[in-house]
DNA sequence: TATGAATGAGTTTTCATTCAT
DNA sequence: AATGAATGAAAACTCATTCAT
């Protein structure tokens, strides 16, 4: 006899499958998040959600399809914090936007990339995470957004005008996701180094004009000058 | 049955301590790489190196030594390979030899990020990985090789007297790492962008006078004075 | 393969928890008086309960926990047995209810004596068994019986007013105990003796008078003067 | 190639065989004692003896011999100690004396009652360890020096002449049989009672006239007298 | 006649999944 | 359309024993 949802979920999601989808998702989340990827057991996001272990299954297929939209599910919610970087353009300086770009993905990115990376422990589960984000075009939304706000900075001027916007916001989405990546690979030990330097000779490269070609860079260097 | 090490890795090893450790490693890492961390089990390892099960633990403490040792010394193995990078210094283009270096290094790194990420999904692996990459200092080795080669470049006068050239190997490196980890969470589907942009990008900004220090870039200030 | 208890179990255990638990301590002390702690594997008790192994940790946290448990159950059910004692007072002989005490609790005492001493070859499984007593008060218990019989004599005359009923309970416990310990020991060639010789010792002892205070014993010397 | 024994082997046993089997004994039952008997592997032995452990198999056809010569030869050590019993007759008490009999034996029973019981645990261990002791006389044997010190104190006068010896050193064996066992089972937490008052009661019982034979104990009671 | 590495059956324990209730 | 007990395959790891050296 199908009993009703506990009191605590129910009144989380007034029984609403998708609400209880969202729950399981958000506790699934927490789990992997705080335990990692090895321990998110069904029962741990069971116990974690409040529910059988058995009613997980009512809301997804198993215990991979659970995990992989757990993550890009989690991934599309934060994601939809770092989007208001284009509206910023022509105030204070790129570098300065570009670096407060970079500290507010390390936020998000700091809980993204070593869900994602754990991922690529299972190929059932990485599989499955791929099909997620096919659906969605997630990955490089955060560079779009700050090749968005480069254009707008390049409309304003205070980007040269050949400026390769869509390459230095490629640049600027390595900065950060590897920033993230070597922060977790390299733990509590490794030295916090910012990324300010790096966002520097970026944004020099955007402010400068690209043409005065160097030697040894644009033509096959024949230039031993020094 | 006792005794001798089973034909195929007496032939190997001829029965060496430290041979059949890395015959042991090699096999390791052939079954992360081929099935992923989660299939790489003590059976499935011991099964790929020729052995019984409990061999491998004259040879190793526990599954998770093995296991990051396994990936750590496939590291330090695959990076022996590209520290010939500063020796180029002065020939063809910087943006070249940068270019060359990404198709290199992308090669050594398309094995080692997926298997180093997947480490993410275990906390006591990640834990013992960590302590295997202590010991020798292995991650920002390419790093400091391109940091190297810059140097030599500027020595040369074909990189800008004041580059940055840390924070343009860092850049170089975030972008290496992050396209391998790229490539492998999209999949085979994944539009294959190589860095030539990117590089390009990163070459103009050493090549280029970064004295002149456009608006808005280095002074606060909406200024079009330039 | 999933759900309801195989019908052996269920038909004597009618679904109900306790009684599954039981049946399981059951199976575990009939595997452990068979065969020997050593061979209390949990797949062995898991086959004598006829059920996968797997269920068993639905029941009980851990196998020296299952085999603490079935060790104290199994006591606390037979002792249950032998507190009939006191209520003998009066009738027959002392040293005849004594005697026809010992014999009964040999019984009991031959089935759980060779348990408890056999977890002392392992001090997890030992420390478990202790913690397990703790709860009941178990060890004791036979010999309160006997104290409480031999006062209920004492009352009515048939033991010394100044006999020290205690210590003598405590010494019908030790002939008890240890008998069955040399039983178990030496095995069935062992030869079979009574305890009647000595409990008849005990049963005078407890009926003369314990005043006159003979030479050599209540005072230090090396006299012969009664 | 037939190495020689190890320098600190060599040392201590000369190269004898009957000393290295002796030296090896040693090892396991210091082995057993420590760790217990669930974990006195042949690799512990072996380490703790300084040896190989495939040179054990040399000196004994398997752990189960081992084990068991290793726990009755100790056994046949430390009861080398407490014959000395007899020639006390006559001095002191007998309550003392016996008293002090108990306690000395006491040291050597905390060691080999529980190595005995856990012996318990192994039907084939168990086996050996009475084949073991089947040879030598070994059980009985301080029960037999009680009964000579008794009677030799009847010889003095000091016990009744009618007394049971034997039941006598049969009761005082048990008692400091169980008493150890006890200790062993109880452990720390338990209350360190004496057996003072016990042993008081069978001296009592030793030098009281045997024959009033009170009501209730040597005749079938018609007494009720009270 | 010492060595110690190889073996593999055996151990305890976990866990995704199912389905009778 | 919730439950949670039963399942049993699979995991990591141990260890007595052997035998080429």
């Amino acid at each position: 006899m199908p009993r009703p949802l506990p009191a605590p979920v129910l009144a989380v999601t007034d029984g609403d499958v998708d609400a209880v989808r969202t729950h399981i998702l958000q506790a699934a989340y927490r789990v992997i998040a705080d335990r990692g990827l090895a321990l998110a057991s069904t029962r741990a996001i069971a116990e974690e959600a409040g529910l059988a272990s058995g009613t997980l299954y009512n809301y997804f297929g198993n215990r991979l399809q659970l995990l992989a939209k757990a993550i890009v599910w989690h991934a599309t919610v934060l994601m939809g914090g770092i989007d208001d970087l284009p509206s910023r353009a022509g105030h204070d300086t790129v570098a300065g936007n570009l670096g407060l770009f970079a500290r507010q993905a390390a936020v998000v990115l700091d809980q993204l990339v070593p869900a994602f990376a754990a991922t690529f422990s299972d190929a059932g589960l990485l599989a499955a995470v791929r099909r997620e984000m096919a659906e969605i075009h997630l990955v490089d939304r955060p560079a779009r957004a700050v090749e968005q706000y480069l254009l707008a900075e390049r409309g304003l001027g205070r980007v040269q005008p050949d400026a390769d916007c869509r390459a230095a916001a490629a640049v600027m989405a390595s900065l950060c996701h590897d920033g993230a990546f070597q922060r977790y690979l390299q733990g509590a030990g490794g030295e916090r180094s910012g990324l300010d330097e790096e966002i520097g000779l970026l944004a020099r490269s955007l402010a400068s004009p690209a043409s005065p070609a160097p030697a040894g860079i644009s033509q096959k260097g024949h230039g031993h000058e020094q």
